[in-house]
DNA sequence: CGCATACTTGAAATAGTTCAAAAGACGTGG
DNA sequence: CCACGTCTTTTGAACTATTTCAAGTATGCG
């Protein structure tokens, strides 16, 4: 297992992998029943990936995509000289390293916070789907926009946002993807980091955060465990981040998934 | 001139336009000579903008994505409460709101922060290319990729620098994007950017930004002028910032333009 | 049971903000 | 061409959010 990998081949079902990624398509994008099952028919390999180790690192060529099936990914910006800070948090359904379809150098790491399932799917097979199907092209193109806009709302967090709003905002950003993809628990959402690394994404020290963590904690709004947060004020926490989902643009919305 | 446009046609000028864009594109993709005459036989609009005017409203609809030709435009993110903050700075050649062809929602704003002229392209003779030549579709793809590598750059000087770091890696990304188009000056850069909004994009109040300026001019490393950057020390200014330009991913380098 | 990693808390130091105000640039109309 | 108002830049001084340093308590794993 030099890699991290276990790269266990699982055929049977590779068929619901993709389904989840079709939904995740289908969330911003209309697909013809054509452009569905070309979807369906990608070959995808799925591995394990041991927690705290990168699974995609800088520099090294990579010929596929990564397609999170379960648990929490984060992705690392990095110069070259070594030091660097999560930019992103990818949950299942989230093609983390899209952009490596058509980007010439990979310049991020891929990293799980917590022990994760991911599919990985050939570049090539990604980009014959393109040059066949149009509107497949235009899916890709506008999923990696949205993780464009998604960033540009973090870096005016980042800017203009203290740090309880900061910490506010993330949570109701995750609260809002989970719910897009049915995940939302009984009374919070899963969340599988430490604080060090929760704290290295919000750009604060991990001992700052702690001290809003124990706020919000005091204060009945959300309580982060080892694996999850409990969210308790929903309306308090998106007013106390600003936040306004409109960045995530999904479509009109195919009704709340039961 | 109600909407701060002036929408003169000059249709003669319009290959040198879509000349310039082409430059850009394969700065980063390579291109067929059918496909280079497709890019060169785009429709354009050309529109002198007003400064301190938004030509791209939030919420606004927009049916064609607007190409930088002369001057300099900030790209603010915006939250449905008004507030407000730039997330990018787009440079003669730029399309500044290419994402727009695939987005389902405009959700920032394009700003002139000194008269500018751009070029309108319309989304669907956009999308028409990309329909017929994959290899376009990816060059475009591709385009909004580094978009966001930028971006994922700009979160990481956000989160982890100080403010002199971060006004010197923006002073660097753009000398290396200017230089890119060859448009470096003898000893510096155009940048006409008045400090308050150069310390809205660095996440800064214009006063600090002031005395980080203030410092570097007395240091000898850059000034900032009305207009410009005059740089004295790039090293220093790189070293400083911590810049290392791999992010804007351009190809190999086809020499850099005398 | 012991070691490593994650979490928690306190106190001191500091980078950056806020408030306040003056001095310089620039265009407009008298 | 000068006076005026507006916008930008510059500077000072007080304040505060966040970091840094330091130490102690849980928690989990071999």
């Amino acid at each position: 297992m030099k890699h991290g990998f276990d790269p266990t081949i699982m055929p049977d079902t590779s068929q619901d992998l993709l389904a989840l990624y079709l939904k995740r398509l289908e969330l911003r994008s209309t697909l013809g029943s054509e452009e569905r099952s070309a979807i369906l028919s990608l070959p995808a390999e799925i591995c394990r990936v041991d927690v705290a180790h990168d699974f995609v690192r800088i520099g090294q060529p990579v010929d596929h995509a990564c397609l999170i099936v379960e648990g929490l990914v984060a992705r690392f910006a990095q110069l070259r000289n070594g030091q660097r800070g999560i930019v992103a948090l990818h949950i299942p359904g989230d093609m983390a390293d899209l952009h490596s379809v058509v980007a010439k150098e990979v310049s991020w790491a891929l990293h799980a916070t917590t022990p994760s399932t991911i599919a990985r799917i050939p570049h090539e097979a990604l980009r014959e789907l393109t040059r066949q199907y149009p509107a497949i092209a235009f899916a890709f193109w506008r999923d990696c926009v949205v993780d464009a806009s998604v960033l540009a709302q973090w870096a005016l967090n980042l800017s203009r946002k203290d740090a309880a709003a900061r910490v506010a905002h993330l949570f109701s950003e995750m609260r809002h993807r989970y719910a897009a993809i049915g995940a939302l628990e009984a009374n919070g959402i899963p969340f599988p980091i430490t604080q060090t690394n929760l704290a290295d994404a919000l750009g604060l020290t991990s001992i700052h955060l702690n001290r809003v963590l124990k706020r919000f904690r005091e204060e009945a709004i959300a309580v982060k465990t080892p694996d999850k947060v409990e969210i308790y004020n929903a309306p308090r926490l998106a007013a106390l981040g600003e936040f306004d989902d409109a960045y995530l643009q999904c479509l009109p919305d195919p009704q709340p998934a039961s």
